[in-house]
DNA sequence: ATACTTATGGTACTATTGACTATTAGAAAG
DNA sequence: CTTTCTAATAGTCAATAGTACCATAAGTAT
């Protein structure tokens, strides 16, 4: 590379300060900004959703966007996501995994800001979603028929979902959309409307319950017209002690 | 969360400026460094080898560690992983993917620098790696015998690691750690070393010539004391033409 | 020629998947 | 209280893919 700035000076520059060499020249590499932006799947009969916002404060003010704010500077990035996604829509979610880290130099009119991806899978039913701080609004959006995003949140949104689907084949996570107690075409209808896909029933019943991650409590749902379904939950101990023998998930 | 500090202001104190409020206030949040550290895997003999150097400048100075360093202000950060790689170790590789982001607060002495873990996979043999900029040296240490790093490389790098196991399971990228002709047993012993794993001779065989992604080119070893294997190379324009088609690399 | 090594082709058996059928258990309507 | 509807659940069978193993081929070295 030709352009070598003044910045990076080679060794002999630099390793011979007696004051480590970041306190004296460097501080122009501490002038970035760190963001977070949260990409939550809500799953609720058979439609995939995502948690978006109308953003109340400029940049890109009244326009969809993702949940995500910037970091604090002494707030590590894991509880960031999680402070920024609770103080934004009201959702107090531990369950957020880092997708990507979008770092494109003009991504943000306001200067340098490097945003890390999170998303996360909520049962719909079971929160209540609603706008707080500059949030002016929350809403559950087909994924779909998802808008067109501020910032670069269309592409972290997209690559979101193309990680979730790639996830939700090898690693139990499926279940997090869905209430404690479900029934096994809850959760076929789930994977179909993740991958956007169909599965015959009685192999699909076969396959999952063959790998014995299901706790089966003997009970039944009830209200329904027509013959009731027995209730299962996911056994997230069972999983671990089965992986730790070599088991991978697979769908 | 209780410690709201007078940073995050609600939205009425905002969302009324006419200048955007991150000119005004968020002075404090453009305080962060970023930076890129890359975990390059090389391939040679039967071991999985990792890139490391030794550090030739504070902090961690004379310890071993991945190379990475600080990213320019006006710079991409997909392009600074390729700079920074090539600046300390001479290598040129543009196959470099992220891996994780470590946020950690307290992570780096020199202050808050969030850096973006990339990983690459490369041909031992097409490579020459040379220390360069602040490196004192550059090293390829097996996998199996990485010693303590610097900052939280460990993490990283085990990261990088694993990410690496599952990827290279579902997608064809371990072509990239061999010379563009191999033969299957080439192949084979390579995914062996990454996947500390055996498999079946006849069987592997098999199974990646059925998947339709090589090309022969009738040409064979030469010079080794037993029957000559066939030379294959990867054909990455097939397999774009099968993954369009719904074919899914699986090992 | 013989031993040795690795490549390569093939076979037989087993496990898994996928398409499909049949039966069962409930609610609701007549 | 029988019929009808819906969805759950059980079972069958053929196709496919995975696994273990053997036989032969094609080279080098002695």
């Amino acid at each position: 590379m030709k352009t070598k700035e003044t910045i990076a000076q080679p060794q002999e520059d630099r390793s011979s300060f007696a004051i480590p060499y970041y306190e004296i020249s460097y501080d122009k590499f501490f002038q970035f900004g760190l963001s977070v932006d949260c990409v939550v799947f809500g799953y609720h009969e058979g439609v995939l959703k995502v948690l978006l916002i109308r953003r109340g404060a400029p940049p890109f003010k009244g326009e969809w966007a993702l949940p995500g704010d910037l970091v604090y500077p002494n707030e590590n990035i894991d509880v960031a996501a999680e402070r920024i996604l609770r103080d934004l829509t009201g959702i107090d979610e531990h369950f957020l995994e880092q997708t990507k880290t979008y770092g494109r130099v003009d991504r943000h009119p306001a200067g340098r800001v490097t945003t890390v991806g999170y998303y996360s899978l909520i049962d719909i039913a079971k929160e209540d979603p609603h706008a707080a701080a500059w949030a002016d609004g929350v809403y559950w959006v087909n994924v779909d028929e998802c808008p067109n995003l501020a910032f670069d949140h269309n592409e972290i949104f997209k690559d979101a979902l193309q990680i979730l689907r790639d996830r939700v084949r090898h690693e139990p996570i499926g279940f997090g959309l869905l209430p404690e107690k479900f029934t096994l075409s809850d959760l076929q209808g789930l994977y179909e409307a993740v991958l956007n896909q169909n599965f015959d029933k009685a192999n699909f019943r076969k396959k999952i319950l063959s790998m014995n991650l299901l706790l089966n409590y003997g009970e039944y749902q009830k209200d329904v017209p027509h013959r009731p379904a027995k209730l299962f939950s996911f056994d997230p101990r069972r999983y671990n002690e089965l992986r730790s023998k070599g088991f991978s998930f697979e769908l």
